[in-house]
DNA sequence: ATGTCCGTTTCCAACGGA
């Protein structure tokens, strides 16, 4: 079985690459991330006459989460349990108005696919971190730590897969120049912590287990000639349960897919199972 | 040159988000 996570920046743009994709890697499960389209407006036609299903889950032009599978797709969730909304910003002053119930956004689904519960995962970005943007990546991990917990304390030996765009790059060779970051987010002890709690909830990242090598990454600003330069951040990540991680038996990260004309700023990280 | 891209709108140029 092939699980795949990719952060596609606009599914409507990209529907061509993504159906190539499943084809060519003859994946059973794509998970996508920052879809940028309403559930009305998704293109689920062309994964439909490729063999697969579609659930998502998009309220907006901003985030956006689906799972893609010709393995089934069963128990659909729209967000975690505890999954913590954000508040709406007053347009005059660019702050959280507290006085608007925070907005539950479209950042999580899970499915069951083929016997693994499948979690689509985009972790707000963070911004600043002076922003409440990064209270709430805060906030959000330490929920999804709580509820990722739960599942596994109520069944041990679920094949649990949470993958997809953690906006975290856990140790300083996951970026070119951890220098570039100093005041910035996506590196701070407290983002590295929250990212963590995943692996003392009882989950193990795979992409390090299989792919350790330094200077790995998955996605490339567009900015600044940052791939062609190779400057470059590992930020997406397969967090697996322990029944998970015994069956996975390889990784891939597929760098070419960041290039060309049209390719998104993030690459598709894929597992291998066995069975 | 913030060496870019996406989707949206106060709509074809400017802006937010990343």
């Amino acid at each position: 079985m092939r699980i795949a996570s990719w952060n596609i920046n606009s599914v409507r743009s990209r529907i061509d690459r993504a159906v190539d994709l499943l084809v060519r890697e003859d994946l059973d499960v794509l998970a996508l991330q920052e879809t940028k389209v309403k559930d009305e407006a998704f293109p689920a036609e062309p994964f439909r006459e490729a063999g697969y299903e579609v659930a998502h889950t998009g309220l907006s032009q901003w985030n956006g989460v689906a799972i893609v599978s010709r393995v089934g797709i069963e128990h659909v969730e729209t967000a975690f349990a505890g999954q913590p909304g954000y508040g709406a910003p007053a347009p005059a002053e660019g702050e959280l108005d507290l006085s608007e119930p925070a907005v539950l956004e479209a950042r999580a689904i899970g499915a069951t696919c083929g016997g693994v519960r499948v979690w689509s995962l985009y972790v707000p970005n963070g911004r600043e971190v002076d922003h409440p943007h990064y209270a709430y990546k805060l906030d959000w991990l330490a929920a999804l730590r709580e509820t990722a917990g739960t599942w596994l304390a109520d069944d041990p030996d679920a094949k649990i897969a949470l993958v997809g765009d953690w906006n975290v790059a856990p140790l300083d060779t996951d970026v070119w120049d951890p220098g570039f970051f100093v005041g910035k987010t996506h590196l701070t002890p407290p983002e590295r912590a929250a990212f963590a709690g995943l692996a003392d909830a009882g989950y193990t990242e795979l992409s390090r287990k299989f792919l350790p090598a330094e200077h790995t990454y998955t996605y490339w600003d567009y900015q600044r000639l940052r791939f062609p330069r190779n400057e470059g951040m590992r930020i997406d990540f397969a967090y697996a349960s322990p029944a998970l991680a015994a069956a996975t038996t390889g990784v891939t990260i597929l760098r070419n897919e960041r290039k060309g004309k049209g390719a998104s700023d993030h690459v598709p990280v894929i597992l291998d199972i066995d069975a």
